[in-house]
RNA sequence: GCGCCUGUAGCUUAAUGGAUAGAGCAUCUGACUACGGAUCAGAAGGUUGGGGGUUCAAGUCCCUCCAGGCGCGCCA
């Protein structure tokens, strides 16, 4: 079913020829929906913008789904959706197993590149934009019926595992007794070690080349640290309730088979050069070339990410790629995906999208890094939210907190904004989910109907109840806006307003106190606010429980 | 030096070129002893960093300046 917005949007546009831009009404005065499109218009014609307003009004009937429309201001036309009509369409997407949300006509393969942490390192705070942001992604794009596929490009490979695989031999540590946390720990004393120590340095350098060699016991003790590493992810994103599994991980290493080759048929096509020995391509509008080997003869990020684009059309058969990172790496995949346009791996039927997130600042506003014994670990935050609230409602702060903003700018780190429940946060939406469960558990202990065969939305009769109805019937447009423009935020904002909408018919209309009809139409409204609390929420991640 | 991002109330922030810039937190005042007070109603708080320009209309687009952040060839 297509929102109701979009249904009326195109009603206009057939009728008057031009798009109305429809959008929802800046106050409640104003109508339900509005559009400036006589005043556009009559910028264009050099025409009275409110002349115009009254020939498309008197042009349109739309009886059947608004109220006489009303022309106000300069020429803006606001639009009214009739009661009967909002009763109906609440109606429906309850009904609907979709919730009303519209299912791509064709739908595409997804690929969303997210979370991607380090072998040997803890998750840290910075990683947690990228995981929730990337899970709400797959969430919105799977609920409209796409194909998603996630990809976990983890750092299993590089430089640091020589310095790591020689701190173990000379340890002799036992790898079966290593968890992550013991292996961040080992990181930081080879580190150390590395740069104390010359003779180290030339061993650990050694050690790479066994590793990219594929000396087998070298190789052995690299794939143990993955594990490791894997194990303890597993582990974070099962308490973060994120969908990430072991099968999504395919990191930087499964592309090394591919590197030569892609060297290869990029400089027999020119498309590639040498350059000061190395092997590159220039990129319009950068300065500095994608490197794709180094003099050295060593692979890097730019063409493992090329490998990447290539698995992922080759072998997923893509339509879509999304990448989300931190905002710093923007450049790099704009260089990756034209290289990869410039070299046909990518079509232009591809989209292919850098989702850049700002980055997490330390209380002194200064760029918060990973320092010896000051990383907030994901963890600790997690602790440090359980510590006065549920897991559940922890985590709904934690991750609204990071979904609700736009997701380009930088933030402040601050455990205690992060871990807020009141006001704009998660758990308020939660808190809204539970209230009306509650009514709904009371109603159908005093024999109320409410399955699906008895649902029905009569009445609209207070004004409170027809605002919360107009809340409900904008969500699948919200879905479908989130899933084009990927802006998180866009949905905590409408769920938001949704839970206010609520609040509102929650102190003007008595349900339980009702009679009749009444009594079962706000029934029927409060299961449909329910069920929209409960789904968006769980597009952001967020779980919605009955009580809490 | 070149490029990208950011600047909105004390703090955190929203706003597809449209009507009186909308919220939350904090502050102040209230809510029939409550269909759950993690709530609700109200008050106060803004020259949207400064200055030009385009437009019927600018927080939004263009120019410029200021402040802060990030990125600029062989780390990933």
């Amino acid at each position: 079913m297509a929102p109701l917005l979009a249904t009326l949007n195109d009603r206009i546009q057939a009728v008057t020829g031009i798009d109305p831009e429809l959008r929802p009404a800046t106050k409640p005065q104003f109508g339900h929906f509005q559009t400036n499109a006589a005043l556009r218009r009559g910028a264009e014609q050099g025409r009275n913008p409110r002349a115009v307003a009254a020939e498309l009004t008197a042009a349109l009937d739309l009886s059947d789904i608004c109220e006489p429309l009303e022309i106000a201001g300069p020429g803006f036309i606001n639009i009214r959706v009739r009661a009967d009509v909002l009763a109906r369409v609440v109606t429906a997407n309850l009904l609907d197993p979709h919730s009303g949300i519209e299912q791509a006509g064709q739908p595409q393969a997804v690929v969303v590149d997210y979370s991607s942490p380090n072998v040997a390192k803890q998750m840290h705070v910075g990683h947690l934009r990228s995981t929730i942001i990337g899970d709400c992604f797959t969430r919105v794009l799977a609920i409209q019926g796409h194909h998603v596929i996630r990809q976990n490009h983890i750092g299993d490979w590089g430089r640091q595992f020589g310095m790591l695989i020689e701190q173990i031999r000379d340890e002799q540590l036992d790898l079966d007794t290593l968890d992550l946390a013991d292996s961040e720990a080992l990181y930081l004393r080879a580190n150390a070690h590395l740069t104390a120590d010359p003779e180290f340095a030339d061993r650990a350098r050694a050690r790479v080349v066994a590793l990219q060699g594929g000396e087998p016991e070298t190789l052995a003790i690299w794939q143990r640290l993955i594990e490791i590493s894997a194990a303890g992810f597993a582990a974070t994103y099962s308490r973060l309730g994120v969908l990430l599994t072991r099968d999504d991980i395919a990191g930087e290493s499964s592309y090394n088979a591919m590197l030569a080759g892609i060297c290869t048929d990029l400089e027999a096509r020119g498309i590639a050069t040498m350059d000061n020995g190395a092997l590159v391509v220039f990129v319009p509008g950068f300065d500095a070339p994608a490197i794709l080997r180094n003099s050295a003869g060593g692979y890097g990020y730019d063409v493992t990410d090329v490998a990447a684009i290539r698995h992922r059309l080759d072998d997923f058969h893509a339509d879509r790629l999304v990448y989300v990172t931190d905002a710093r790496q923007q450049d790099h995949f704009l260089k990756v995906f034209a290289v990869a346009r410039q070299a046909g791996y990518l079509p232009d039927t591809v989209a292919a999208e850098h989702v850049g997130f700002g980055m997490v600042l330390g209380a002194d506003g200064t760029p918060f890094k990973t320092r010896e014994g000051t990383a907030v670990h994901l963890d600790d935050l997690l602790d440090e939210a359980e510590a006065t609230a549920t897991p559940e409602v922890a985590l709904a702060a934690i991750k609204y907190a990071d979904l609700s903003n736009q997701l380009h700018k930088d933030y402040v780190f601050d455990p205690a904004r992060m871990t807020k429940t009141t006001g704009d946060t998660g758990p308020y939406l939660q808190y809204a989910h539970a209230r009306v469960s509650s009514i709904l558990r009371l109603a159908v202990a005093e024999g109320e109907q409410l399955d699906d065969a008895h649902s029905v939305v009569t009445t609209l009769d207070k004004p409170e109840e027809q605002a919360l109805a107009l809340a409900l019937v904008r969500f699948p447009e919200v879905v479908a806006e989130v899933g084009e423009t990927l802006q998180p935020h866009k949905l905590c904002g409408y769920l938001y307003d949704l839970a206010s909408q609520f609040s509102g018919f929650y102190e003007h209309c008595p349900v339980l106190k009702a009679a009749g009809e009444t009594r079962h139409s706000r029934c029927v409204l409060g299961r449909a606010t329910a069920r929209v609390l409960s789904t968006g929420l769980g597009l952001l991640g967020i779980a919605a429980p009955e009580t809490m």
